[in-house]
DNA sequence: GTTAGCACTCGACCTATTAGAGTGCTAACA
DNA sequence: TGTTAGCACTCTAATAGGTCGAGTGCTAAC
């Protein structure tokens, strides 16, 4: 049995109403919404039949029919389709997005909950977005400074002008020539270099020059590779509007609610998210995960939307929604793919 | 009517059962409960009193009793006026601690989630922590660094070792030289002073000792104050086991489990909870806010304990246990106190 | 292949009915 | 006068029975 035309448009017409109304729909409801003018009994027939494709399911015998995964799967397929050849057609309009602009913000960590609150409170789902993760992270400068007698702080600028500080405790007081001495090796040798490829031969090799202050060398590698770790251990995440899934009955029991806040408490879980989005995402950059699909244990019962948002060259980050499975499609895909499409703007006028 | 000590007796006898079983208690089970042997109808009549002075409750007519918002006050005020004495006998030994040791972490960040896994899981409450706060911004250090030719770093460093950084562009390149005057000029005028008593006379000096260059001392000026006010603005905080409210079914109707959630994602509010704590906190440190005292809306229907740590001199946070009103007193008190003083001393090791 | 018709199913909702826990009150007791 | 036994009463939670209606599956006719 394979799925024709008019199961198609069934199939399109179930998911729907049953988008709309959040209830099982019954045959009757389709025979009469549908332009293909059918009787319920025929929409019976074809239903029947859905339901031995995996595309619909029967809560009860005598009950109406809802979508399944798999039927939402081919729902979204053929919803991102039709918006593919819509952006084609036409450059979309702003006319919905007022709610969506994101303030002018200074700080990174202020943009990204913005943007997050935005999300949420404009779809009515949650939302979570992650922070810019460089993906080459290249030393830009280093400069160790004395604070107090033995005591210096390296300041660490990476590509993107993320700044890392370290504070060193040393043996003995070191005097002014020696530290500068020690910025100009660590920035001649270390300078433009990305971090995987810092290797021992340059550790040594620095280490020999160093003479007598190897031991800060030592200290100030340690650093940078320690932030840089700490920094690729826990990525930033941000989350937004978690309680909106108690607006949605089918995940607002204890048992799933509390599996989902979980989820966005332990920041870890979303992590997994970010790193599936980002390796799995294809041309457009937007990913839908439906119910099993979803790479988020706790998020089985949900839907999950998510986008890779490029803030320049190598450096990127995710956006996501998370909704109950019957979520509007249609509105989170294109509130993400708008809101993207900002950040990517937005990154330029802010860049720094 | 006043409080005679039988009363007392039987109104904690009762707050105590309903604590542990979590269900209205009735008459029969505390006659046969209590040391003070009296009959079920004696102890009806005691209730009734307790009724009408409004220590407890009766859900309906024919059900048991549950601690109304005074009856726990009187239990908790009771609770921990024994506590102290406890406290003064003797110096209460570590056992039931190894859960609570917080393994030892360099980054104030990861320290401060620990501790806020550490109180929910230990306690199967909903827990949170605020980073400790500067009462008095001293600045430490100040260090600019060319960067780029016409772009500069300067690294803040106030008391306590809290480090900001704030990158400046300029316009005209600078050289070696002058940055050194100006580091000389800033770290010698602004060393060791606290934020709020750089005048505006010490910033008009300075600019006229910086001659041409006075556009960066106002630039850095700014810096400074920008960085404090935004530390100031978005008090840090963090959370944990906000899921933990599920397990108590008078709070995982949608309706309260929502609200709670939402204070916790809205760190706001629990921000009030911080300045409240720390305002009003008496000389043990330990608050607690029992239903409608809560400073936070959206936990009208829970317990909230706090306590403040104090890492130095006029640096101090809070902490925090939210649950349910009938919640383990005892045991959170006693958890929240030890937390506090591990706390405490591990500051004082981990100072850096 | 489509449709009308009809018996059937099953959850949602409403209504007793019952059981049991707990009360309030009265009358007797020390 | 405070305490207690006894008893009628109240109210909830749980169970069972009954009805309604939406929706189905199937058959037979078109």
């Amino acid at each position: 049995m394979n799925l024709d035309d008019r199961k198609k448009k069934i199939l399109l017409a179930i998911i729907k109403t049953y988008l709309e109304t959040g209830e099982p729909v019954g045959s009757r409801t389709i025979s009469k919404i549908e332009g293909l003018s059918l009787s319920s009994a025929t929409i019976r027939n074809e239903m029947a039949d859905l339901v031995d494709m995996g595309y619909i399911l029967q809560p009860h015998t005598s009950a109406g029919r809802i979508p399944s995964d798999k039927g939402y799967r081919f729902y979204v397929d053929q919803l991102m389709a039709e918006k593919e050849m819509e952006l084609e057609e036409r450059e979309r309009e702003t006319d919905e997005m007022k709610g969506l602009l994101v303030e002018k913000a200074d700080k990174m960590e202020r943009l990204l909950k913005q943007v997050a609150r935005s999300l949420s409170t404009n779809t009515n789902y949650a939302a979570m977005i992650s922070a810019p993760r460089y993906n080459i992270n290249r030393l830009k400068f280093i400069q160790l400074s004395r604070m107090e007698a033995n005591r210096i702080v390296a300041v660490i600028v990476v590509e993107g002008n993320m700044i890392k500080n370290q504070i060193i405790d040393i043996d003995e007081p070191i005097d002014d020539e020696t530290l500068l001495k020690l910025n100009m090796l660590l920035n001649t040798t270390l300078n433009g270099m990305a971090i995987e490829d810092i290797s021992l031969s340059i550790i040594a090799k620095m280490k020999q020059q160093a003479g007598d202050q190897a031991g800060i060398i030592a200290e100030v590698i340690d650093a940078v590779a320690e932030s840089i770790k700490a920094d690729e251990e826990d990525l930033e995440i941000y989350t937004s509007g978690a309680n909106n899934i108690f607006k949605y009955p089918e995940l607002a029991d204890n048992q799933k609610a509390s599996e989902i806040i979980t989820a966005f408490e332990e920041k870890k879980q979303l992590t997994n998210l970010v790193y599936e989005t980002l390796s799995h995402s294809d041309e457009r950059g937007i990913q839908v995960y439906i119910g099993e699909e979803s790479p988020v244990e706790n998020m089985k019962d949900c839907s999950v939307v998510t986008a890779t948002y490029e803030l320049d060259e190598g450096i990127h980050g995710t956006i996501g929604i998370i909704g109950p499975k019957r979520m509007d499609y249609d509105k989170v895909l294109s509130t993400i793919k708008k809101l993207t499409t900002e950040l990517d703007s937005m990154f330029k006028k802010n860049e720094r």
